[in-house]
DNA sequence: TCTGGGGTCCTAGGACCC
DNA sequence: TCTGGGGTCCTAGGACCC
């Protein structure tokens, strides 16, 4: 048997922690630029603010109810997530880190018998640490722990937990749950299964296996079988060395300036460049892309990217950033609005099997000194103050974060004050 | 006026090799 | 007249996730 525990509303919850006059306000958490509606608390869903909304279209509905607004705040919503999965850590053998506000929990080789009671346990010691309430789903495959997951918060909020003990516990969650909401399914495979008939995930549990192996390839085979209860979506109990590492944002405001998109551009690359060093990976390859905003059909439109091959694995940032500019050379083109740029490193390597290359121009054995030292300095002065000058230092491009919360947890000049 | 960011996996088709 | 077949590797694009 599987759990699936993840946090409730999570960047809302976050919030409300430290803010408990929220309790009962409804809550929306924006997304870089302010731009959508990201995360909503209960009372927010109830009013009708809808996921993925752009600000802009529920601000009648925000005034209106008095919705509390936040810009989001990933160093606070990282560090209670540190917090949530080390509280869940010691109740199994192992377990997964699926995203930042989910785990799978192994319970297969659990002595206990009544695992419901222990995900009331978890459920209640969580809570009682961290004040972010959380759901557990409980089944023998990570689809149907998903499902029994979303079934509990529907059916048994007040339990907070459900347990897919048997045939007829998961028959019923089975017909519960309509096919858009199964995990592993999105628009295209719902639309099609809907246009075949399918409208349960119980329908989809019983369709033929080759039908669902034609239409939906091995993907779909496998998600038929997790239906089933045979499990085949794979653990990384440790945590994998990522394949790709992606820095991108859109501006404040549409720009033509192509010093500005240089400055963007480089601070992207350094990003990606600090993410690899923190993964002890080089890469090989870079991409970087840019494009004008597509909702403003009046503009002409200008989308491209372009592949560059580093030679030798890197991450060392100055030799990063050389390469991003110079793909940025061959892509801009005047006159044009861009709203978003960014870099993406991929073919990563490990650091430590880097190829030497006859033609390399850099000195590795000094960069890495020179970006170590760099990397402890920024760190202890938990920003990046070291930069390269092309980075620029003010952000001319910054993003707006209006509505932005303090860093609670991580930073002692905005630790919660409480006056007596 | 204002529409996020960062990932993974799979497949089909082309290039290339023997 | 009749012009192979099988394998691997790479990439772009699609679908999905949070």
């Amino acid at each position: 048997m599987y759990a699936l525990i993840d946090c409730n509303n999570f960047y809302c919850s976050c919030e409300r922690v430290f803010n408990p006059q929220l309790r009962g306000r409804p809550i929306v958490v924006l997304s870089n630029n302010d731009g959508c509606v990201i995360a909503r608390s209960e009372e927010a869903k109830q009013i009708g603010i809808v996921m993925g909304t752009p600000e802009y279209m529920v601000r009648d509905l925000i005034k209106k109810n008095n919705v509390a607004v936040f810009s989001s705040n990933y160093t606070l919503y990282g560090d209670m997530s540190d917090r949530v999965m080390k509280l869940m850590a010691p109740f199994v053998p192992k377990m997964e880190l699926y995203s930042i506000d989910e785990a799978f929990l192994d319970m297969s080789e659990l002595a206990y018998t009544d695992l419901l009671a222990l995900g009331v346990t978890i459920r209640k010691h969580i809570t009682q640490c961290t004040g972010i309430p959380v759901t557990i789903g409980i089944a023998p495959t990570k689809t149907l722990a998903k499902m029994a997951n979303r079934y509990a918060k529907k059916m048994r909020a007040a339990l907070g937990v459900h347990w897919l003990a048997n045939k007829n516990l998961t028959r019923q969650a089975l017909e519960f749950t309509e096919v858009n909401d199964i995990w592993g399914v999105g628009k295209q495979y719902a639309g099609l299964l809907n246009r075949n008939g399918f409208r349960t995930a119980a329908d989809l549990a019983s369709a033929p296996e080759d039908w669902v192996r034609t239409k939906m390839s091995v993907v779909g085979l496998r998600l038929l079988k997790e239906l089933n209860g045979i499990p085949c979506v794979e653990w990384d109990y440790e945590p994998q060395r990522k394949k790709n590492i992606c820095t991108s944002r859109s501006f404040g405001t549409k720009s033509q300036d192509k010093s500005l998109l240089a400055e963007a551009i480089s601070n992207h690359a350094s990003a990606c460049a600090i993410k690899l060093r923190k993964d002890k990976s080089s890469a090989k390859k870079l991409n970087v892309f840019i494009h004008t905003n597509p909702f403003r059909i009046q503009d002409e439109q200008h989308e491209q990217s372009i592949d560059i091959d580093m030679n030798v694995p890197t991450s060392d940032t100055s030799e990063i950033i050389k390469y991003a500019l110079k793909g940025l050379d061959i892509i801009f083109r005047k006159n044009h609005n861009y709203i978003k740029c960014g870099v993406i490193v991929s073919d990563l390597v490990p650091e430590e099997i880097v190829q030497k290359s006859l033609f390399d121009t850099l000195n590795r054995q000094r960069s890495k000194k020179v970006m170590e030292t760099l990397d402890f300095v920024n760190r202890s002065l938990g920003t990046e103050i070291v930069r390269f000058a092309v980075q620029g230092f003010e952000k001319r491009y910054r993003l707006k974060r209006e509505y932005l919360s303090q860093r609670y947890t991580t930073n002692i000049d905005e630790v919660l004050h409480i006056n007596i």
